[in-house]
RNA sequence: CGGGAUGUGGCGCAGUCCGGUAGCGCGCUUCGUUCGGGACGAAGAGGCCCCCGGUUCGAAUCCGGGCAUCCCGACCA
């Protein structure tokens, strides 16, 4: 590609909107643009390297079994209604009429597609396992894009999904997609770790997210160096330090004045914040039958804790958790500020499992100004559900080898689902085993966003001067960059290197040095060829690696060869990363 | 959905407080000089100042109402 052809422009400034590097070069090398708020064009250079993601993932997908499709991204309403979606999900999902005034679905994730193709394609156990899996739009109408191609509303999904006919399968299948999104992360250039997830509203009973370890990421990881335990920070569970065993004492109910907070009751009482008990409130939203009802949740942690809010609302099976409000307190018989288990009316109580374990704390009494000391679970109060509902932070012990863990931020690459049958059951999608029994087919479904990868890859490979591209998806491997006037030599190494299969974009525009220089460094390809007067003297070229402050000067009659021994180097160099993974649940 | 900020040629910004019909840098076009790390000179092109309404002789500027974008939080199948 010749850079005076070249459909994209660079820019010395970025947007003043961006605010994260991988949205600032991006822009900045000319690969995107945006239309909207969450919506991107992708311009040459990106829609290039793209295509060399989208064919990585094809190659690992093709490898365990995968075979590509192609479904629609829009949807009749029906399949949503069937499972159930339609109206569980909210203004995340695009909804239209179409000409008939029919419900339609902009397409956020394919698996009512999927079951609906399983239950007219698959009738017997001969068919499976079966796996296939698309590269397509996804339209989620996110509340709050950011951060470039971080979180966008329109996106390219990679998603695939398993079939199978008993549980064994789908272990074998989630397996081996396992192993194979690290070799896509991998052979892409970001560094990835699998941590446990919450499995959220899609159900199932497995799920791993792949995080790219950064700053800017949007989750928080709990993780273990020493025995390798990680988990996304909504289900990381951790050794929580044991209270002394006491015998329980009489409860006692004491004048505390102004001690709104565990802090201010800890100082006012000069003990230590896990001798009390701490009252979070809140609403949740609860599916019953057909109905969603709200339920008061009086969730209860040791003052030394907080209320992990997943946990929470996986723990009283709740869709959506919100924090109460004050009339809906006191309607409890509540005091906020004040709160205590104890003669509370009309709500679900929760308590952390370290409570149970932990006597004579001090809790509310439900009057302003006032606590009980000595409150002890079980003989004050019961609880509707005792779960691990508290959160982990930096230094909590860990769960599998109690040394302190500590947190990192992270960007979701990629996830994988054990789904089983929550899809096929609605939809009818079953087969007829050997023994003539009709059974759901069981599903696993696994995704990863191409252009969300492509800001991970930005994101991790740049320095102050622009991009540094991976070889294995950069979208052309050699920047050739023409700095003489006279010679013609810069043509013939184009016209050399297109014969020999090497992808170059030739900078032949009319510029200064330093313009050529400065855009071949913002772009990022691998490997940089200068063609000057100043080498060709010599009978040479200079070869230049964009990761490597070197250069080289290569013979005119070898630089073919010189350019095919570096592209081989690096591959290599990204293939000694891909290596397998061990399994951990 | 709460909180904050911003909207002025393709990009980055000034002008807004204090009203008088728009300016700078980059980029773009033409000519000449230059040519190894974002050159120089000369001449040009390009703007419904986010939109609608109001105040005023007169609005980018003041007032009201929208919309859009970004950031923080809530949310995230």
């Amino acid at each position: 590609m010749r850079m005076s052809k070249l459909f994209s422009q660079t820019l010395r400034d970025a947007p003043g909107d961006a605010e994260v590097v991988s949205h600032k070069l991006l822009v900045r090398a000319g690969f995107i643009r945006q239309l909207a708020a969450g919506i991107f064009s992708y311009l040459p250079l990106a829609r290039r390297t793209m295509t060399k993601i989208e064919n990585i993932m094809r190659e690992e997908m093709d490898a365990i079994g995968g075979q590509e499709v192609t479904m629609p991204v829009v949807h009749s309403a029906d399949i949503w209604k069937e499972t159930g979606r339609w109206y569980q999900i909210g203004s995340e999902m695009g909804r239209f009429f179409d000409k008939n005034g029919r419900d339609m679905v902009l397409a956020m994730t394919h698996e009512e597609v999927v079951a609906d193709l399983v239950r007219k394609e698959i009738q017997s156990y001969r068919q499976l396992p079966a796996m296939i899996y698309h590269i397509q739009t996804k339209w989620r109408d996110d509340p709050r894009p950011r951060a470039g191609l971080i979180r966008v509303r329109e996106f390219t999904m990679k998603d695939s999904y398993s079939l199978d006919a008993d549980w064994e399968g789908l272990d074998k299948q989630y397996r081996a997609h396992y192993q194979a999104y690290f070799n896509i992360f991998n052979r892409c250039g970001v560094p990835a770790v699998a941590v446990g997830s919450d499995v959220g509203m899609m159900g199932g009973s497995m799920a791993h997210e792949y995080m790219y370890l950064t700053p800017i990421g949007e989750d928080t990881l709990l993780l273990c160096d020493h025995c390798g335990y990680t988990a996304n920070r909504q289900i990381a569970e951790f050794q929580k330090p044991s209270a002394a065993a006491e015998d329980a004492l009489p409860l006692e109910k004491i004048a505390t004045p102004d001690t709104k907070t565990i802090e201010d009751l800890a100082n006012f009482l000069n003990i230590p914040t896990a001798k009390t008990a701490k009252a979070v409130f809140m609403v949740a939203t609860i599916t019953e039958g057909t109905e969603d009802v709200e339920k008061f949740v009086f969730a209860v942690v040791r003052g030394d804790m907080d209320v992990n809010e997943t946990k929470l609302a996986n723990a009283v099976k709740a869709k959506a958790l919100r924090p109460a409000h004050d009339e809906e307190i006191v309607a409890i018989g509540a005091e906020p500020g004040y709160g205590s288990p104890i003669g509370v009316k009309n709500a679900l109580i929760v308590v952390d499992d370290a409570i149970p374990e932990s006597p004579n704390l001090v809790a509310g009494a439900n009057e302003t100004g006032f606590h009980y000391l000595n409150v002890n679970y079980g003989r004050d109060y019961r609880a509707d559900v005792v779960a691990d509902i508290a959160v982990a932070g930096d230094g909590d012990a860990c769960p599998r080898c109690g040394k302190p863990m500590y947190t990192s931020r992270g960007v979701e690459i990629g996830n994988i689902f054990k789904l089983g049958t929550r899809y096929t059951d609605a939809l009818g999608a079953t087969f007829l085993d050997k023994d003539g029994k009709e059974k759901p087919v069981i599903m696993g479904s696994y995704g990863i966003g191409v252009g969300r990868l492509l800001a991970c890859v930005a994101e991790e490979h740049n320095d102050e001067h622009g991009l540094i591209l991976p070889i294995t998806i950069a979208p052309y491997q050699v920047h050739l960059v023409n700095l003489s006037k006279k010679s013609n030599a810069a043509e013939e190494i184009y016209a050399d290197l297109q014969a020999a299969g090497v992808e170059v974009l030739f900078d032949d525009r009319d510029g200064s040095p330093g313009v050529k220089f400065n855009d071949a460094d913002l772009i990022g390809l691998p490997l940089r060829i200068t063609v000057g007067d100043r080498a060709l003297k010599k009978g040479g070229v200079e070869l230049k690696r964009r990761d490597s402050r070197d250069s080289e000067i290569i013979p005119l009659t070898e630089i073919v060869s010189a350019v095919q021994a570096k592209i081989a180097e690096m591959t290599a160099e990204i293939m000694e990363t891909v290596v397998e993974v061990p399994f951990k649940e």
